[in-house]
DNA sequence: TATTGTTATACTCTATAACTATA
DNA sequence: TATAGTTATAGAGTATAACAATA
């Protein structure tokens, strides 16, 4: 029973073990599976996945500035500039001077921000049980111990 | 010992807690640790991570059509359309004929493509040891399991 | 009527250079 | 001299609409 030359066949099924054995196709391809989920039930707050995690900041780290928020999620200063004045113009945020750095703005949320945010954490929280419904509580718990393995 | 209101003292150490109980936020950060690196090694091979994805789909798959490319990676086709012009330019792959569908074209690797990629993939998963090193290889193939349970 | 590949285009995200006020 | 915040801008990544050729 010879076959065609491989070369004139159709692909029937692709083959993609070779990337499924690679952990950053892995890593992204489960973050992006996440965060389209995180899109749809966080946009009625108007919260995308950066706003998201820079007000969750604000309000579990009330005073901190702008370099602290870069650093601790990977952004440019340049980038963060727009996203914090937008959250000002909607009144979730302020700015207040720095105690003891002039330089810098401490910020805070306001109540309104805070009132967001205490609704907008448990959609959040909910969402993870969503997406990891196919792993059971110890899976799920191993699963964030060797992501943070991985990138600390 | 009274302290002074919080909203006056400065941050000293960011908490992030509530953050890295996210799987979103975990597994993208992750993610983009271990892309960081594979830009670095795979620069020598004019390759970035989605250049690496189509070419490895088109080593492991002769004759896969850009529709089937842009299924299993998640892209959308005319954002596939310029990476491969791009790769054929460089000779890497050729576009045949489909053999049973004329609105299709087969992508194969030509004689470079394959050399290329022969070489490339070695060093992706050299990179995976470095990028796993803080884990035990059992935790490895653990981390590789469940991720796959969160986007599959 | 639906699908493949394609063009054009818009939008978002990320990155770099340079400026000011202050440390 | 270095750092915090900002502006302007460039580049990369991602999205939708519409078209010709073929199923």
């Amino acid at each position: 029973m010879a076959r065609p030359p491989a070369a004139q066949l159709a692909v029937q099924t692709v083959d993609t073990s070779y990337l499924e054995s690679l952990m950053g196709y892995n890593a992204r391809r489960a973050a992006l599976a996440v965060i389209e989920h995180f899109l749809v039930v966080m946009a009625p707050y108007g919260l995308r996945p950066v706003d998201f995690s820079v007000m969750s900041l604000i309000v579990h780290n009330p005073g901190i500035t702008s370099r602290q928020l870069c650093a601790a999620l990977g952004l440019l200063p340049p980038n963060l500039v727009g996203m914090v004045n937008t959250l000002q113009k909607r009144g979730l945020i302020e700015r207040r001077p720095h105690p003891s750095d002039r330089r810098a703005l401490a910020l805070h949320p306001s109540e309104g921000g805070l009132a967001l945010m205490r609704a907008a954490e448990p959609t959040a929280t909910q969402l993870e049980r969503r997406a990891t419904a196919k792993l059971k509580a110890a899976e799920t718990k191993t699963l964030l111990r060797l992501l943070r393995k991985i990138y600390l």
